[in-house]
DNA sequence: GCAAATTTGTTCGTATGTATT
DNA sequence: CAATACATACGAACAAATTTG
């Protein structure tokens, strides 16, 4: 007795769902139907979808039904690079290759440039004073059409006052801003750190990305990248849907992947 | 006149929070005196209720009152490591090493061990044909008493079949299983790969992991680490609830790292 | 193209249960 | 034990989105 019917009702409707008796992409009993099937009210029913909706399982789209969830083929991004050539995974050409790899297509808003004062957190990644100016770079990324991650790079206006003019035109960095930076500042890339967090999507966020009914989780990705002097040259924060995106990480020595994450089917990248 | 009164009332609550005005761990005025104040029926206000504690904004406490999450200190593990010692981030001796240079107490479930037929998805990772017996290996870890991850590892039966007898025992292997592995067969750990992606708990997790109204997302970290040959020796997956696990991935050369993620105070690492 | 039917979304009222103080 | 506060459940009405005839 301990459960209460609501959830009672979603634990079935779970167990058929993920027995594959009802397969993603089909429709659920409409709310009425289901009302009689379980003998409850039209609100509890709606509970119990309300709960599988929340883990993801099913949406429900006003005007035709609850369908259960096609998982959205999931876009796996390389975090692990070669930090020498700059080629970090998620970034300028490495991350198209790997985008075109997969045969899918990669568009791109327009870049867009802002001078700002660091925000604390900025701040403290970059080594920086507080309130310092910072150049901040912001591009939207799409995947075959969907939303895929919003990314912004800040770089110390210091930068730019020793001669990386480029970096606060709204432009796109043709051989991008690790190798500019190298040959116009010589600044070289010597490493960097990912710091991964998942968080709930701010209202910009979800607009962006679609999460209409929604409630899917964002990873958040803090790189700091740095010179030859362990000197902060950058910081980048991307943001992706959690439903959509994983992440590899190769430490040392290891074959190319050649099969398929968790829960869909195959997949060759 | 776009949104719904319940949202209307979420949003002027979420501003309340995000402002600052409601600090972490307050409490919310009652359902009874937010159907007062916004002039709303007891469902209406909580339904903007719900629509904020499924945004891990707030929590709710039968008998008790709404109170605005306390952000747990998060806990940052890094998965970069040196793979030529075994010594990948988040597992064994170099776990706890981060755990307690963090100060934090480190508790372990025993290890359980178990022999099963490979699933589809071990048995590709792994590269061994589906049904093969595999050794697993399983444990749950606490953090200052706090559930903290489930881990399992596989290991081929054919490790086992070579005179690495204890795998099998179901006792903490001294050493670590990647330096036993080396000292009994002489297999090297040359490399590793960690997959990452981000889902909804099941059952059993969502009980482990504690979370009673729950909605938190779990991370899923696949670890396939690799022999000198590039074969695969091991999978390892761990789960960590996202809403107090955070990671981090060094590439090439970085300094260690001297501040905090996002979102929370100072945390020395 | 429009009207009707279907289906989910929002809002209210009410009653009762359960957890905590 | 009583008071307080959230949780569950039912019923009802109307709104909005979509499909169907």
């Amino acid at each position: 007795m301990a459960n209460p019917m609501y959830r009672q009702i979603a634990d079935d409707l779970r167990e058929q769902i993920e027995s594959g008796a009802l397969v993603p992409g089909s429709q659920l009993p409409t709310e009425l139907e289901l009302r009689e099937r379980y003998s409850a009210s039209r609100n509890t029913v709606r509970d119990a979808i309300k709960w599988l909706a929340n883990l993801g399982l099913i949406q429900t789209r006003p005007g035709q039904g609850t369908f259960i969830t096609e998982l959205k083929t999931p876009f796996v991004t390389t975090l692990s690079g070669d930090p020498l050539t700059g080629l970090g995974g998620g970034e300028g050409g490495t991350f198209k290759a790997e985008v075109s790899a997969a045969r899918r297509l990669l568009t791109n808003s327009p870049v867009q440039v802002e001078i700002q004062n660091a925000t604390r957190e900025i701040a403290a990644r970059l080594r920086i004073p507080e309130n310092t100016e910072v150049v901040l770079r912001h591009e939207r990324r799409f995947i075959d059409g969907t939303p895929y991650s919003m990314q912004t790079s800040y770089y110390p206006m210091d930068l730019v006052i020793r001669g990386a003019e480029d970096l606060q035109k709204a432009a796109d960095i043709e051989q991008g801003t690790v190798t500019y930076l190298r040959e116009v500042l010589g600044i070289t890339q010597a490493g960097y750190r990912d710091w991964i967090t998942v968080r709930a999507p701010n209202a910009t966020e979800a607009d962006f990305f679609n999460f209409s009914p929604d409630r899917v989780a964002i990873y958040e990705v803090f790189r700091t990248a740095f010179d030859g002097n362990q000197i902060p040259m950058r910081v980048t924060v991307t943001v992706y849907p959690t439903d959509r995106n994983q992440f590899i990480f190769n430490v040392g020595s290891v074959p190319p992947p050649h099969n398929a994450p968790a829960g869909d089917g195959d997949q060759d990248i």
